[in-house]
DNA sequence: TATGTTATCGCAAACTTTTGCAATAACTGG
DNA sequence: CCAGTTATTGCAAAAGTTTGCGATAACATA
């Protein structure tokens, strides 16, 4: 049994029925390199299936996303998501900049877990956290280069808009 | 000189204008208590000010939280304000079931920030961080009660939509 | 296999946030 | 104080995501 159809048994013996489109927008999601975006996997979903809507993707992939079987990652205002190694779960860095996303496994936030849970009884989600700010090359870049960087720096002022 | 009147200086020492739209949402945001959500600070701004836009508070608390004088709160996917303390920053760890937002001290992330600056070159975004996951109140509601919780457990099947 | 129940779908519309553009107004230098 | 420059505004529309609703199809039971 792949893990692809364990996925999907394990979403019936929740109770969730089997659909054509959740089993196509599962098969995409385990087919891509990565994080895909939305409109990517309704694009390729869509080849498949043209009457496929975007609301049903979004729908499938929050479904997906409840019950463990993918991981949702905020890059640049935008949902992406991944199949959800079960043994290798990990959490993501999101560089501002250049909008890359960077794994971090887990046991880097075990500690900060733990002390939430105790200090405050505070259950941080544990499936997934994303962490923004900038990584080591767009930090480089602003660094040396001065201006060769995505993002405008704060505080050369104007031209917000 | 106030608070206030410091952020705006700093404003126009950066090379921004001082425009009557600021100056309101500032005042607004300064005003009430605890984070604001976006549509709250416009229907506010707009008693005083009826042709101010919704774009136009939006752009202005962007712009406020780029130059530090605002945070940003994500809760429940919706956008909250609070003036920044100078002094006294905090970080958020908001409630997934109850959606409230708990003030955290900035020092509890320290540890994880020089792990990743040390191990990625990554630099977390310092101002401002959120965590998701369940509070303490609403954990024991759903222990207890087991069914008093306001966010359906996943694993109780069906109704998705 | 036929039938009933209801989760899910497609569609359309709403909602939150962002963006393009021309007109306006804030600051600068004379 | 006046004129020039350009950041900022209001408006309208787009973009991304969610939601309401009637029709459909998946599953269970007989």
């Amino acid at each position: 049994m792949t893990s692809q159809e364990q996925s999907l048994h394990y979403l019936q013996s929740l109770g969730y029925r089997l659909t054509p489109q959740r089993l196509l927008v599962l098969a995409i999601v385990a087919g891509g390199a990565g994080h895909m975006g939305v409109d990517e996997i309704h694009r390729q979903a869509r080849a498949a299936y043209p009457y496929l809507d975007l609301a049903t993707v979004y729908r499938t992939l929050r479904l997906f996303k409840q019950v463990g079987v993918v991981t949702e990652v905020d890059i640049d205002n935008r949902l992406h998501y991944e199949l959800t190694a079960p043994g290798e779960k990990h959490h993501h860095m999101v560089c501002r900049a250049c909008h890359r996303a960077i794994n971090l496994s887990p046991h880097y936030l075990d500690e900060f877990r733990d002390t939430l849970m105790q200090e405050f009884g505070f259950e941080p989600d544990v499936e997934h956290f994303t962490v923004s700010g900038r990584c080591l090359s767009c930090r480089e870049m602003a660094a040396a280069g001065r201006g060769a960087a995505v993002e405008a720096d704060v505080g050369d002022g104007g031209e917000v808009d």
